[in-house]
DNA sequence: GTGGATGCAAAGACTTTGCAGCATC
DNA sequence: GATGCTGCAAAGTCTTTGCATCCAC
């Protein structure tokens, strides 16, 4: 399921993508605004970037009480502003009424396949898509900031065959 | 489960682009699963097809107050579900905690741009982009089911230098 | 020491649901 | 007249907020 020939990986800066370089992006943000690196925030913190996906506010929520120190429901609802100000996270929206929030890549901007069956969110980046987007928005004179482009289906485990597996039922 | 959006129920003639076609899809639905056609839910329908944008399911709730017959809050609700069951609108997300929906246009399939300023919603069609996403799942062994591309940023209104107009604050 | 942060619980916003009475077919 | 429908209010879910207490700087 890897790199397919127009799929663009963009191998960047590598440094930057570690998990230390974006906890010290959050700690810039928090010192100039004059705020407090507190235990719960390091939590948080430590907690999304402790895996690389995709996550919801409610899942982070659950998960942080776990941890040590506990984090608060209104800690983890207001950490997430924060890490959506200093541009570390993105929420997204997949349609269903829980928030999806993803760690923002430094390698850029990608769109994404969501299974409907098992849930799975594969990142993609094609570079011909941006620019036939690009070329719309000249179209009609609109000046993008940013867009989402997300395609719902089934992923090729799940595609295969299983369509009728009693024990995942579909999404949605 | 419902009929999956890959059946088309509507095979495309165009004059079936009148709300009265429209209706008259809602009323063969409702036959076929052996449910009412009532005042309230004829209200609703009329209140969707009197102009044919996209609205929101509490503004819709606000504007049946305002008629006759009244309808309640969880009829609306229901209505709507029963709406998207036979296809005839379709729920969209546009980030906000609202739901929008928009009336399913028998034209087929179309994306999206959202001026953040002024709320305007532009639709667009383009084949190119249909195929390219095609492509893109084709490389993922990804079956499609859907999509929906959502373009942000400012209409060719609200671009022209009428960026910090204090009368409108941004959306989002 | 102090201003910002936390946790709790309550409030908000939107949506769904249980139920008794009602209306369509 | 039976079955499905409606309205109401209550419940559910996720998110935000007010406030007293706490703690990072």
């Amino acid at each position: 399921m890897r790199p397919s020939p127009d799929i663009d990986l963009r191998p960047g800066i590598q440094e930057e993508n570690s998990p230390e370089a974006q906890k010290a992006i959050f700690l810039d943000y928090l010192m100039r605004q004059g705020l407090k690196l507190t235990r719960q925030r390091k939590a948080v913190v430590d907690e999304i970037f402790s895996d690389n996906g995709h996550f919801e506010a409610e899942e982070l929520v659950e998960r942080l009480k776990r941890r040590s120190p506990r984090v608060s429901r209104a800690t983890v609802y207001r950490t997430l502003e924060l890490l959506k100000e200093c541009q570390l996270v993105e929420k997204l929206d997949f349609g269903t009424q829980r928030s999806f929030y993803e760690r923002v890549s430094p390698d850029g901007h990608h769109d994404h396949l969501i299974c409907t069956r098992c849930g799975n969110v594969i990142e993609f980046h094609n570079e011909r898509l941006e620019a036939l987007q690009r070329e719309i928005c000249g179209n009609f004179g609109f000046q993008e900031s940013y867009h989402s482009l997300r395609i719902f289906g089934l992923c090729s485990k799940c595609g295969q065959g299983s369509e009728s597996d009693p024990d995942l039922p579909p999404i949605d």
